[in-house]
DNA sequence: TGAAACCTTAAAGCCACTACAGGGTCAAGT
DNA sequence: ACTTGACCCTGTAGTGGCTTTAAGGTTTCA
């Protein structure tokens, strides 16, 4: 099949296809004589692989690795439990900063409950009074922010 | 006072003041006779208040709003309410989206409790099982990911 | 035949920085 | 007077995971 029905069939852009494709996430495929892209079923699983880690939230680098894994049958497994556990990890502590943080944003919002004039909002003041949370200081985050 | 000074009392890198006056958040400051850049007061309260925001996860885009309602007293802030609601909804719908995950992930990793080889692994089987969660359909989200 | 729908590569853009290269300025110490 | 070293300057490139654009080539259908 060519690149459009393996985007359709996996819900995935041709654009991103190709990308993966040129950072080694999927192999070089065999071409047509028009030089188009010429996919079989194992590239269909391959990326359904890689796009259910991405809905994961894992890197293409975590993607990689377990890739490697999914290659090589006889190899241990054993760094596929480490890597899971450390994504994991990962994102508890996301959902706890982002707790936090909400939990801010609701104390701020309260300190303007109507339309006034600016200088007398509750809201750029309270942003103005510095008390800048925990988070901004050591964040070296592997799970991103909210945006 | 010189760059480094306000780096120390705002703890932000130069760099990063640098950058903030590139895109327009902190203004251009007046410069010392050896071409070094100069800055008063008001740029430590204005990079303290854009550091409170980005601890916030705002983004540069989002300060900007509320910078320009800082700089004018007068105006209405009724839109700086309704940014921050939309904002901390954004961060409300990230932390469901990422719990979910969370769940989905430690469902996947009781199907491998043994280091074992790679080709009876149930963690590279279940990700292999298609059952893509919603989130990676309509993946337009605001707040950012685990990484 | 010709036009629409698909495919190709290569390069640039997105965000919010971070890092680096290659220089200039300044204050203190010798 | 000179050197050292800490600081500063500009400009450019890199990060991740794509998305967008430009400028074309191929295939398919009427």
């Amino acid at each position: 099949m060519k690149i459009g029905e393996l985007g359709d069939k996996t819900g995935v852009d041709a654009e991103t296809i190709r990308y993966y494709e040129k950072v080694g996430i999927l192999p070089k495929p065999a071409r047509t004589e028009g030089n188009y892209r010429h996919y079989g079923e194992q590239h269909v699983d391959r990326l359904r692989f890689v796009r259910h880690c991405r809905s994961l939230d894992m890197t293409l680098d975590e993607i990689r690795v377990l890739l490697t894994f999914r290659d090589t049958p006889d190899s241990n497994c054993g760094e596929v439990n480490a890597l899971l556990d450390e994504h994991i990890g990962h994102v508890t502590k996301r959902i706890v900063a982002l707790t936090e943080l909400e939990k801010e944003l609701r104390k701020l919002r309260r300190q303007c409950r109507k339309a006034q004039k600016s200088k007398d909002c509750g809201i750029l003041a309270g942003i103005g009074r510095e008390g800048t949370p925990k988070e901004s200081q050591g964040n070296a985050r592997h799970v991103a922010g909210a945006h």
